[in-house]
DNA sequence: CTATTCACG
DNA sequence: ACGTACGTGAATAGT
């Protein structure tokens, strides 16, 4: 048995992995959807062969011999998408991190460089494997020659192997017969007109008869059917050209010795560096070994501190210190003092927690020491008493939010994506370390490595402090961090630990009403459908609606048939029984969401604590998890009533502040135009006036339809018009949307200006930004893709005006948390809703709240455009709305 | 683990 | 010609 080389065509696996991947975009906005397709193939054929050499062959953008033969020619780098050629170069940096070789030379294709190679090595006693999607490899085929060839079949990549026997099962010809089809057949993709239209039947029919293209055209005389002779006759000479241009060769002038080709370690830290920078997590456990032997030479900066004479010293210094970076977590608090002494404290015996918490708050606050860590709010449950300190005035630097306002695109914020991007060093994530063991379990399991992650944890905050201010302060956002973010914190802590009262068994009783008509409509769809099924499943829906009952309906998913409320709401006036669907599904939704899942959060205080996420969207809102208390039903009364068991604490009340059209008003401000300012200064409902301008009609004219029209339509401005999105949620024809449209834009002409100048803005400098300078990135501009595109666009225009009003909001509620405390009052801000508060006020200071709550709101920014805030109080939710 | 659906602003 | 409204989180079904 000789030894194994294995032969990759680069550029024909990689179009292959794009094509068959969906689109994978990491946090930079880079496609990641080929390379990590081409991995996923090369990996396998690794695994599935014994290599002991490997090559990855690409082309080179410059013509090849076949161009100087035939000007026309395309070969196969035609129309390689710009999303595709991105990760071409990416794919080379990873494949030489792995020590492996890659070649490429100007004139030739890959094809090319493969067959050589192949060729010289079977003649020197190699077992070769070749791997193309290209078919044309398979005249290469020798009982010594493998070509495999992946496909993919219902999702699954499966690989055709071919060796001469196969080509001829498969082809009925020889491996050298196929260059002859080839020639025969022509090659679209190669644009050569005039070749003989001959199929693949006809032609294989014709070799297996004749042999090859030479000897065919002794015999054209003799072929019986009429329009195969005259194509051959007339188109001969290009049947020739098309065969040499399919013929790979063998002997290109090559420079390689194949022992450099050895494969070695594949797996190593470099190429995991890369994988991780890259963002393809399916791919990172392959490289999970090389992440071991990282070098880590600034744990030797690590020191865990145990007596107690030695952690009176280190408090010590922490109280000489100006500043430091922590981490503090059930396991202990990790400060680092310098760049090259970080300690570890560990909680127990003489330091429980609370203790070393407690005495390290201490010192922080009456020394006014400037502090670093990262997601700070989820330390704030041991260092509670830090969050009356002075978060703005560079006092708490929160480095995860800092890479978040960098980058608000990314799916989280780890500090191991943190230690990466701006430190370039690569630390093992917690799931590496711990896998899926708790904090505290793993200081029982490995102590080790608990200290040596909490230090980790406090280096990286201290090192990657400055390159992330320097970012933020590059991108103008230092204002915004400081006086915006970075106060914030304390008042989303306040919201988390305060949570909101509600009351579990009116709420579960509740549930059990609406289970009763879910009983009810459950049987009554059943008995109509004349069987039993899920109707909570989409897929036996459908087929029950679409399929045995024969409701129009037509395919809209990937996988069947749609069976959304937008769907069914056109369905319903003509049947009752899709009616009954839709409010089984709203009464289903309320039960399963609202009654049973909220009751389940209600905590020992009685309250729910919800968790309010700050570097979660992408245009700088927050966000509410477990449970979620930003979409509480609203819109129904049937959903509205849950909001009655959302009740204020004995002797309070609820005030609730509403900002009114905070992001029509932004965008008016913003656009500066005339007609949209005076109306927001005229005081009017702003959908009306919008109606009575743009359908030209006084006032008392404006009937419900064009109020309800011009509201839709000034939803659509927001959220980035599309004729199409307007027609589909107004439900008329595209050209009367846009009718709509052109209109709204005639009459205020500076939102057009405006929203335009916000894509052009995006497409030079690829980002917009809001009134406060956060910043949105916008990698789908520059995409080929369409869809994507346009998308992009729309994001140019909304996230400015989204943005803006989170930016707003974000800081009414600072001011608003500074004035109450500052009047002493005990009311307390305990929801926010995007443009809404929920302040539960004890009664006899209720009415000052209000006031205050309503002052702060308005006058949080001045624009040229009021900000009108409404206030309403109650004894619960729902009737504070 | 992904797709579908639906609750909110 | 292409095929969508912007931003979220949670429950459920089914691979």
């Amino acid at each position: 048995m000789g030894e194994k080389l294995v032969l990759i065509d680069g550029n024909s696996i990689i179009n292959r992995a794009f094509f068959a991947i969906p689109d994978l975009t990491n946090a930079r906005g880079i496609h990641t959807n080929a390379i990590y397709g081409f991995m996923n193939i090369l990996l396998r054929i690794l695994g599935e062969e014994k290599a002991d050499y490997l090559v990855v062959a690409f082309d080179v953008h410059e013509p090849t011999f076949r161009h100087k033969m035939y000007a026309a020619y395309k070969g196969t780098r035609k129309g390689m998408p710009d999303e595709l050629k991105q990760q071409v170069p990416l794919l080379k940096d990873l494949l030489h991190a792995m020590n492996i070789v890659t070649m490429e030379k100007g004139g030739l294709e890959a094809d090319d460089i493969l067959g050589t190679l192949a060729k010289r090595a079977e003649a020197e006693g190699f077992d070769v494997t070749l791997v193309s999607g290209d078919r044309d490899l398979l005249q290469i085929a020798t009982d010594k020659i493998l070509i495999r060839i992946p496909k993919t079949k219902a999702g699954r990549t499966e690989i055709e192997n071919y060796h001469t026997q196969d080509v001829i099962d498969k082809y009925g010809l020889s491996p050298k017969q196929i260059i002859e089809l080839k020639g025969l057949m022509g090659d679209s993709s190669d644009n050569i007109p005039g070749v003989p239209k001959i199929g693949e039947k006809t032609a294989t029919e014709l070799l297996k008869q004749y042999g090859d293209i030479d000897n065919l055209k002794q015999h054209i005389p003799e072929i019986t059917r009429k329009s195969v002779k005259e194509t051959l006759e007339n188109n001969f000479d290009m049947a020739i050209l098309s065969r040499t241009l399919a013929t790979i060769e063998i002997n290109a002038d090559i420079d390689l010795d194949i022992q450099t080709a050895k494969l070695g370690n594949i797996f190593t830290s470099e190429a995991y560096k890369i994988v991780k920078d890259l963002g393809i997590k399916n791919l990172l456990s392959h490289f999970d070994e090389s992440a071991a032997i990282v070098e880590s030479s600034y744990s030797d900066t690590f020191k865990t501190v145990t007596g107690q004479d030695d952690v009176a010293k280190i408090f010590e210094k922490i109280g000489s210190a100006g500043s430091l970076s922590f981490y503090i977590c059930e396991a202990g608090l990790a400060v680092s003092l310098s760049d090259d002494e970080t300690d570890f404290i560990p909680a127990g015996g003489m330091n429980d927690i609370g203790r070393l918490a407690g005495t390290f708050s201490d010192i922080v606050r009456k020394k006014g020491i400037d502090i670093t860590t990262f997601d700070i709010k989820a330390q704030l449950s041991f260092i509670g008493e830090l969050a009356d300190c002075d978060f703005a005035a560079d006092h708490v630097t929160d480095v995860c939010i800092g890479a978040y306002l960098c980058n608000p695109l990314k799916n989280d914020y780890s500090i191991e994506d943190v230690a990466n991007e701006y430190l370039g060093i690569v630390i093992k994530s917690y799931t590496e370390l711990f896998g899926k063991n708790t904090l505290s379990e793993s200081m029982m399991m490995f102590p080790d490595a608990v200290a040596e992650y909490a230090c980790t944890y406090s280096y990286v905050c201290r090192m990657a402090k400055e390159p992330v201010l320097e970012r933020i302060d590059r991108y103008g956002m230092t204002d915004l961090f400081i006086n915006i973010e970075m106060p914030l914190i304390p008042c989303l802590y306040d919201m988390e630990r305060l949570g909101i009262k509600m009351l579990p068994q009116q709420l579960k009783a509740y549930g059990e009403k609406l289970a009763e008509s879910i009983k009810d409509l459950e049987d009554a769809i059943h008995r109509q459908a004349g069987e039993q099924f899920n109707i909570n499943s989409p897929a036996q829906l459908g087929e029950i609606l679409f399929g045995k009952m024969g409701i129009p309906g037509g395919k809209k998913t990937k996988k069947g048939y749609s069976t959304a409320a937008e769907v069914l709401e056109k369905l319903a006036p003509d049947y009752p029984f899709v009616k009954q669907i839709l409010e089984y599904r709203a009464v289903a939704k309320l039960k399963s969401t609202y009654t049973d899942a909220l009751a389940a959060f209600v905590a020992v205080d009685g309250r729910v604590h919800s968790t309010f996420n700050q570097t979660i969207t992408a245009t700088g809102r927050i966000s509410s998890t477990e449970p979620n208390l930003q979409n509480i039903p609203a819109r129904m009364e049937q959903g509205r009533l849950i909001r009655k068991y959302f009740v204020p604490e004995d002797g309070c009340c609820f005030i609730d502040a509403d900002y009114s059209q905070i992001e029509l008003r932004i965008m008016a401000h913003m656009s500066g135009d005339e007609s949209l300012i005076e109306a927001f200064n005229s005081g009017a409902d702003i959908h009306s006036i919008t109606a009575s301008k743009v359908f030209h009609v006084s006032p008392d004219e404006v009937t419900p339809l064009m109020r309800r029209n011009a509201k839709a339509v000034n939803f659509g401005i927001i959220y980035g018009i599309s004729a199409f999105g307007l027609s589909s949620d107004l439900n008329i024809s595209r050209k009367d949307a846009k009718e709509f449209i052109d209109e709204y834009f005639r009459t205020f002409p500076k939102v057009k200006e405006y929203l335009d100048a916000q894509v052009a803005t995006a497409k030079k400098d690829g980002y917009v930004t809001t009134q406060f300078s956060r910043r949105r990135p916008l990698p789908e501009l520059s995409s080929s893709n369409f869809m994507q595109r346009s998308f992009g666009e729309r994001v140019a225009m909304n996230a400015p005006i989204q943005g803006t009003a989170a930016d707003i909001m974000k800081i009414a509620m600072i001011k608003v948390k500074k004035r109450l405390e500052r009047e002493g009052l005990r009311s307390r801000v305990i929801l926010q809703v995007h443009d809404e508060l929920l302040v539960e006020s004890p009664m006899d200071e209720a009415d000052r709240a209000a006031a205050l709550l309503k002052e702060e709101m308005e006058n949080a920014v001045s624009l040229s455009v009021p900000m009108i805030v409404e206030t309403s109080r109650g004894m619960n939710w729902y009737e504070a709305k």
